[in-house]
DNA sequence: AACCACTGCTTGATTGGTCAAGCAAATATC
DNA sequence: GATATTTGCTTGACCAATCAAGCAGTGGTT
């Protein structure tokens, strides 16, 4: 009866099923609200507002792609998809790496940087109102735990 | 100084900041884990799944076009491809609203409620494993209560 | 120093979603 | 009761992500 898919298992209980119901949710609802708070001309889809974001993050602005791609949960072509298209629109540029010619480092240039620091009040604003707000009673850093764990699948015992 | 694009607010604490990183890393990676963890035995994308139980949890096994899309947090569009790969596995049919003939009912199968009893053992255990499991501390009603405030923008002050 | 496996990134094909336009049935208006 | 508007769903065009295959540069082995 160790296999889960030949035993029935035990149902969800009322609360699990709404928090789990309500966590559906809030996956579709929330990134693309925040997207929208930021329609207007501070508009910056939330994909290249993280990369440009960890970009600047970094002391010298620059970051090898593999590692923009692993902060950003992004796959490394999607991350040489995005880097392009910030590059067409010069907020970032792309160097080789001197110390291994096959890489590349992601630049921020100063129009992304200038760019960055347009959108980041109203992402800051979104982020409060359309979720931190939300968790004022609880204790955040033991929810910020929480949240590393899930998605590991830690051992079942 | 009321316009948040304008002032600059006020950063987010070290526990805010860690908190909206781990909710980005879940959204992105839960999904995943919950499919990957359902290709074993019988795979069935997290969307399609979601239609069949949506399907299943009505009194006659059908839903209209419209409200199922609502409850799957998907457009219109995106279930009317959902449903038309379903149909094409057999796991669902349409079938004309009898009270308004522009309408139609998604209808679950035979075919579709076996397959989704198939299913749901392993994506239950999924959900558990992979995100329930994390938050056995917390006081759950009152964190689905949270979520589902989320994303939607309440009044500010 | 010539080969070979490996690494870092890009590119091509595909997928699964969105929005906007279209079509058919229903309803309102004159 | 004919015409105009609205509604419910589908379709077309597009977009951003994925995976798998490709290419260029690195580094170990002989």
């Amino acid at each position: 009866m160790a296999d889960p898919s030949s035993a029935t298992p035990q149902p969800l209980t009322c609360e699990e099923e709404a928090l789990v119901r309500a966590l559906g949710q809030v996956m579709h609802v929330l990134p693309r609200a925040i997207d929208a708070d930021m329609v207007g001309d501070r508009q910056l889809p939330l994909t290249e507002y993280t990369a440009l974001m960890n970009l600047s993050e970094t002391p010298d602005r620059r970051m090898r792609m593999n590692e923009l791609a692993g902060l950003c949960h992004l796959s490394l072509s999607g991350m040489t998809r995005t880097i392009t298209r910030l590059e067409t629109q010069g907020l970032v540029r792309r160097e080789r790496c001197e110390e291994d010619a096959r890489g590349w480092n992601a630049v921020l240039t100063d129009a992304g940087y200038a760019r960055l620091q347009e959108a980041w009040p109203s992402h800051l604003a979104a982020v409060r109102r359309r979720f931190l707000q939300h968790f004022e009673g609880f204790d955040l850093a033991q929810l910020a735990r929480a949240f590393q764990g899930a998605g590991t699948a830690e051992p079942t015992d």
